[in-house]
DNA sequence: CAGGTTTATTTTATATATAAACTATTTTGA
DNA sequence: TCAAAATAGTTTATATATAAAATAAACCTG
């Protein structure tokens, strides 16, 4: 059965609805996000001092040796330029990143992890896998699998949408 | 089998890993959370001017006609305090919601959404509920209830923390 | 019942995020 | 060729978010 078949009924009484299956499990992705990332941002502030955004970036780098383009940063955060921009900035402050201009286009430069910051991000990153395997030990390998797969599905479809 | 027993395995080679698994989960969820976010967030703004903020504080007071105090507001919306004062400054401002003070404890108040705030809000759900629902056509309801479950076991996990 | 503690909310300082405007290069195409 | 368009990145203005301090009222408790 799909949707009310002719009978009108409220959200509560209602047996199934797929807009409202949909938008529920919408809200519970959304309020586990948040619980997870709350988690998570206070283990990386009391414990090194630090911040999400900031982890999230040195992986990316962490993951291309070759370095990255501050576009493709952006587009693998999935955060605008001008924020990828701010986070960068300071990280070089710190000597964690390095811009290097880009001799084949003067526009653009290839973003590099340095050693201190490899040092850095590697020592977080370790316990930072840690705590999540923590978060999920409540789930079993199938439902990890699981959910895994048809979070698959909907990553896909959305990246194959028409407007982006 | 966990883990790699006793081959040295770099994280691309080895076959199954708890902790790699939970990883990779949370940046698929992670992704996911961001498509949608960012997209619904365009379409709030294209439509309605309005942002996911605004429409989730606005969706909470819907729920909720007898009033709901700022502090919970803050636990619902799982954000801090101070930005929900940002937040329903701005709305109060905008005529959405009103603050009401209560006459049993005079630090605190009953936020109300107004039924210009009420129009507002309903013009936009019925719109948002239709996003989401084409947004997760791609699933069948089965592997809509199955995630439903499975998230249900982490959501639960995670509020029965101590650390919180 | 007065002093200290807790609770509810706001304020402050700052980081994170967006959209849109801007600058500087590169590419395109007539 | 060279002006127009496109691209890469930054800047600006502003909204959203946090943590921590401040304010103010309510509550203990000796």
């Amino acid at each position: 059965m799909a949707a009310n078949s002719g009978t009108i009924l409220d959200s509560e009484t209602r047996g199934h609805d797929d807009h409202h299956d949909a938008l529920r499990l919408w809200l519970r992705i959304l309020t586990c996000t948040n619980l997870i990332k709350n988690k998570l941002r206070n283990y990386l502030r009391e414990e090194f001092s630090s911040t999400l955004p900031r982890f999230d970036l040195l992986a990316q780098l962490e993951r291309s040796p070759q370095g990255i383009k501050m576009g493709d940063l952006s587009k693998l955060m999935m955060v605008s330029g001008g924020n990828v921009t701010g986070i960068a900035t300071q990280l070089e402050k710190e000597g964690l990143i390095k811009r290097v201009v880009s001799d084949a286009d003067r526009r653009s430069f290839q973003v590099h992890i340095t050693p201190k910051g490899s040092k850095a991000f590697n020592k977080m990153a370790q316990v930072h896998e840690a705590w999540i395997a923590e978060m999920f030990s409540c789930l079993t390998e199938k439902e990890i699998e699981q959910i895994m797969k048809t979070l698959g599905i909907l990553k896909k479809s959305m990246r194959a949408r028409q407007d982006n």
